[in-house]
DNA sequence: GGCAAGCTACTCGGATACACGGTGTCCGAGTGCATGGGG
DNA sequence: CCCCATGCACTCGGACACCGTGTATCCGAGTAGCTTGCC
């Protein structure tokens, strides 16, 4: 899995506690990682419509919704692309003994058994929010944790 | 993930078929993939106890256990290796805001909910056992469609 | 005919090149804000 | 004093190199079975 992701649920997460847009530059420094690269993956949630990016001088990137709407799951697919990790390539109607095609209508067991495997993986990570994970966040650090990492994402501070 | 998981499982199941050991090259060819590819994916099954390898002149390939004892997770984990594909590199510990190290003794939220993802992953292929996905290829594919594989893979047809 | 030594051929196992996707970076296009001049 | 045109600085967006992991391959170590010679 792209180590992306992880940067991408935390912007997220931190984009809830602020209403102005957030440059990239400025997350990047928040959780000091190479800059021009996470830039690259808020480009990502920006085409997958999780965040918006206005441009110009005071622009950035806001969430488009609410963020009890968007699901773990909807960052790790805009990230890691929606495609399934596991891929049957049909490997039975090939070889000596290949399966007539005609009988290949349905997919293969194996194939059934992954698939019905990362059902329940996207089930997990779609059952929680981020605004569920904010909650988590302030649990963990105490009320006002995000309050201050988004006092600190607005001015100038360095 | 990695393509070589489908040929190792298919593996799999035709050794179910089969009580003399089977060499990787007509496995190989069975499958219509590079045979010493294959034989890696062989290695690694055979490195992790699932399967025994036996040399010299009529050896091969036998499973170590009954189907029924080998789950789809213990191939997966062979291939692929056990560790999670999602890691923590702990960023909430880096940045001008970072989290003081004594505050962060468990997981964060972030971590939390894809190593509970992952879970339920590992939960569902750890349901399904060699044995079931031979059961499932005799239903979708007729009784004696895996005694026939079995019985090619014996003799020295082409 | 039975047995044992030697040989052969076949097997696995680890060490070795190649390729593609993820990682990291850069520069150009576009836009809102600030400023300065005019009415 | 208010409004508008101009310039600027800051933003995102896509196009360009680099590296690590997976993909594919090869040759050497080892062993079971066959052959052959001897008893």
């Amino acid at each position: 899995m792209s180590g992306g992701v992880e940067w991408a649920l935390h912007c997220c997460v931190v984009l809830t506690s602020v209403e102005e847009p957030v440059p990239a530059a400025r997350l990047a420094q928040l959780h000091d990682v190479p800059p021009t690269y996470l830039a690259k993956q808020l480009q990502a949630l920006s085409r997958a419509g999780l965040v918006q990016a206005v441009q110009g001088k005071s622009g950035g990137y806001v969430l488009t919704r609410s963020p009890a709407l968007i699901t773990v799951l909807d960052v790790v697919q805009a990230i890691d692309g929606p495609g399934p990790a596991f891929v049957c390539t049909e490997i039975r109607q090939r070889g000596p003994m290949a399966s007539p095609p005609e009988a290949c209508t349905a997919p293969c067991a194996i194939s059934r058994a992954m698939a019905s495997a990362e059902s329940a993986w996207r089930a997990s990570l779609g059952s929680v929010t981020i605004a569920d994970l904010a909650r988590d966040v302030e649990s963990d650090y105490g009320s006002g944790a995000l309050a201050g990492i988004g006092a600190w994402l607005g001015p100038a501070d360095s």
